[in-house]
DNA sequence: CATGAATGAGCGTTCATTCAT
DNA sequence: TATGAATGAACGCTCATTCAT
């Protein structure tokens, strides 16, 4: 949080004409595609200046420095993601189906886009030791974090009752789905990969029971 | 110019005076703290350099280049951990020992290093998008799956059943590992991280059943 | 990352304000003053940037690569080379003058700068062992040879014939003028070189016979 | 001269044992190789080395610097084609014969292996502008312009008479021949060429007439 | 005799960024 | 507002060579 307030505002913040509107969505998207290929030491500004066609200090123009473009980047990143995520799993609203296809939807939503993923990934990788990025990625995990805690609370609300410690439960769920969102990067969609997320999904079920 | 030769033979692999090992020693420590300290991008021979005492030069004579550097620095720590893993665990006669307490000597085993586990991750995350870093990640990835592979064989051996398909077994040990490891890196050894691996283990315990 | 543009779309080819229009020049001729004095080898973007009083990164930001400079370079040299005899030459009329005295001024402007032919030459010669100089080094001869093939097509319009091959005729000039260029760099402007450039000259001559 | 004989003395000139002769060779081939494939600035030590399978170290070992190696190997290069050359041409009795075969002969033991005329000329061009290959590679053209300078004794003594100064042809008998290599390392050996030679032929045999 | 160890200097290039208009 | 000009620092790497055994 600290860091994006601090950080200067560029220009892709204020008042843009129509153009520049679109040169920033523009250069956004070149970074993803950067970053999905090139991973984030690969990623410069001059590498997304060339995607996108346009000078090096053009990028600067609009994001003030590369820090500044990655902090934005995550944030769009993560906003399109969960945004579709809430939508998806709002629309859930018998607890058995939030048990039974909330994994799935999440899963599904996130491989629909390997780049994005890959760039999320990335970044969140690169955060462990950057200190620039730290608080940027945690706005993901934050949100990621709190879309798992208000499926929970829901659970709980609709009288479910859990059979192991709550934050327990949270960190299994945030650590199984980063791991395989790993096992997926590293060797794709796999048979295996699916019959596991399907095994997590039972187990997911399991750790909850029903009001008598 | 046979890139080849060069890229994979390094002074570090030929026959080196005690001082000359102590050295290669020295650069891959210093390599390590550097990586733990500063992720993958930071991590310039400059800085290796800085970080162990030694000329940059020096550094390049031991491992030809950066990537060689990495190359050797994945596979040390790989054998470094997978070593003592395999004395750990070969160790354990009894099944019901080998699920009990397996799990937890692997994390105890993997988080006495804290810098340790941070290089590997950010190695194993450049691997991703960098293509000279596949195969040297592959590596420690594939020693790993073997030991959980072996582990599961002993199980059978013993003659106890799965309740889940092997393949997805394999996965879902592989991806809570990872994904625990990405947690303790965000959050640090949390009461809820401990408690999640209790739970991890408790489910791996059922996850089998004895032989009747 | 698209080399190719990045190859050849070099700051010197886009709109250049005044100053640096000039600094853009007076790079160019450090360069052939380098490549005259110390050869292609020697002459270091360093060597260049020293040569013109400037700092090495600003030779780079005019020819974005070493490469892109000596292309430059050389089509430079030879359009300032060939601009001047296509209009020296053009400026003959008479068919017996154009063999009499043709060689004699090709001769004359080539000799004129002695450091630009020896940097012709240097780039010449390294081109037919680097791939990256190839195109840039024919862009030259191909104006030598179209300028003597524009000779002999003027020669054969005044109604002269040839005694050779018109083939034969264009290797042999092409080859005997850079023969007795390389005469020229290794010995100097010898009494022997003139008497062999008179004798070469009335070997043209005798070469093709006026219309009867 | 002079130059050859301050060189200090390598190991290659020494008494070397069998398997030390051996890689001596074998290092000048694959310089020869390096300079016919990659050019003279590219030719380093190491590559040399890479080529060979040997130590970079081996290499300096046995020829003392780069300059060193590349002394012997020009050395090395115009004694094996000016021996065979002066085989080839001193069993030429007869005045007209070396006249007009002499040309023929020379461009087809010239032409044979296109490696070493290329490493030849690298360093012939290189002589130009670096001061320390210019003794080496005057030992080549040295011998060539005795050869030459041979070859019109043995007409004169034979009675022709020579119908342009002497020295001219000498001047145009080697410019021709360095003109035509030129055109035949850019063009390869074209029928253009090959009529080229044979007119080229056909004037030196026409510049001197046989005794009354 | 032969080779591993080591090195200082320099290479071409890219980095993110600031200046100036 | 938007962009060319310019830059200092650092990058990974190769150079020819010397030291020491």
């Amino acid at each position: 949080m600290s860091a994006a307030t601090k950080a200067t505002i560029t220009r892709a913040d204020s008042a843009l004409t129509p153009k520049g509107e679109r040169r920033a969505a523009e250069i956004l998207d070149a970074t993803v595609r950067c970053l999905a290929r090139d991973g984030y030491s690969a990623t410069s500004i001059q590498a997304v200046a060339d995607e996108a066609g346009l000078h090096k200090r053009v990028v600067l123009y609009y994001y003030g420095s590369r820090e500044g473009l990655f902090d934005r980047v995550v944030r769009h990143l993560g906003d399109e993601l969960f945004d579709e995520l809430e939508r998806e799993l709002g629309a859930l609203d018998d607890p058995e189906e939030i048990v039974g296809r909330g994994y799935e939807r999440l899963w599904k939503v996130v491989t629909r886009d390997r780049p994005l993923v890959i760039s999320w990934f990335a970044l969140r990788a690169e955060s462990v030791t950057n200190p620039t990025l730290a608080s940027t990625a945690r706005y993901v995990t934050d949100r990621f974090r709190a879309l798992v805690s208000g499926l929970i609370d829901q659970a709980l609300g609709r009288g479910r009752t859990l059979r192991i410690a709550r934050g327990s439960l949270e960190v299994l769920i945030l650590a199984g789905f980063q791991g395989l969102i790993l096992e997926y990067l590293e060797r794709g969609d796999t048979p295996q990969l699916r019959t596991a997320i399907d095994d997590f999904q039972i187990w997911l079920a399991s750790v909850s029971e029903p009001p008598s």
